[in-house]
DNA sequence: CCCGGCGATGTTATACCATAACAAATCCAA
DNA sequence: TTGGATTTGTTATGGTATAACATCGCCGGG
């Protein structure tokens, strides 16, 4: 099988993209943020956080555990849902809820409310701390009186990248 | 008509506020943009309509297939769900990602794309158009090249009262 | 050493959420 | 009259998520 099928069927990652890199920082990451707070980054939480990162396509529960049975193969589903509590808790990947499923997260030292650009044609996701919108947020929320607790801002649409392609076709 | 509108909006889920006015006022305008649109508010889709403004809490599919069969014992899942995709199509109803419910939207003339404020104690949600919000947003966008064509965000927490009351505890 | 608590995982069962696919009824227009 | 479009009826199934209880391994106190 030629190198180019390992790649996203729509769209695949961007070239200048090193997507070995990426990954591997972010498990590093986890890593690390797992040691200092002294929780366990199990052998089965590592797993799922990998098999969340082979992508940056949002990824189903029951794919998880059809991917990490080879592993592990008495995983159930209570076996990922479980892993995904965890990863969640520790904020180490975010749930999409407008796809009921998961996503790696980038930018694990700073904040955990993002928004998350969801392309329908490629189905890749794109975190954005989006600093003013978060801004213009807190004020809205301040004057609600409303005391935020969790923030889930999903945008579906189409990437720079597939909306160019859009055009030419 | 507007009237009315505008002070629930302001009023919209204490005491004081007459829900059975609001109820009535959000069926009215969805039977005149049904007519506008020349799309079927058929009586399936009324009820079910109404069944969702019975409250400002967001109401589950299944829930509303319980309230429907008294008055069509033939009701199934595929009832309600046709009935909630044609109130969604036409903009009369939110679904709620993060919790798999549906709620009426409040702003019908205006646009649809809503905070929605869920409070995690007393379960109802507000809509709020939040213009800065949403105008930060697009400029987000437009930064990030991302064409949108749907826009969901959720904020989970305490809303005013709940949050005075926990102080109180 | 033993044991008791704790966190993690194994296991079974079930509940909840949503759609596919095809049949039947209705209505309107050609 | 027929035939297309829309809505609803009906059956079946697939996808998402959790409850409840059992078990295991680790570690620290008695």
């Amino acid at each position: 099988m030629p190198d180019s099928a390992e790649q996203q069927q729509n769209d695949p990652l961007n070239a200048s993209h090193d997507h070995k890199a990426c990954i591997n920082n972010a498990i590093h990451q986890a890593e690390q943020l797992c040691i200092e707070r002294g929780v366990q980054l199990t052998p089965i939480r590592h797993k799922i956080l990998e098999l969340i990162w082979e992508s940056h396509q949002a990824v189903k529960a029951y794919d998880l555990l059809e991917r990490i049975k080879p592993f592990n193969d008495s995983a159930k589903p209570a076996t990922v849902y479980r892993a995904l509590d965890f990863l969640i808790g520790q904020r180490l990947i975010h749930r999409v809820e407008s796809m009921n499923a998961f996503i790696g997260c980038n930018h694990l030292e700073t904040q955990h409310d993002l928004l998350l650009l969801i392309c329908e044609r490629c189905h890749e996701i794109e975190e954005r701390p989006a600093a003013k919108v978060m801004e213009s947020l807190s004020q809205e929320l301040n004057c609600a009186g409303f005391a935020a607790q969790r923030k889930s801002i999903e945008i579906h649409g189409l990437c720079s990248r597939c909306s160019q392609r859009e055009s030419v076709k």
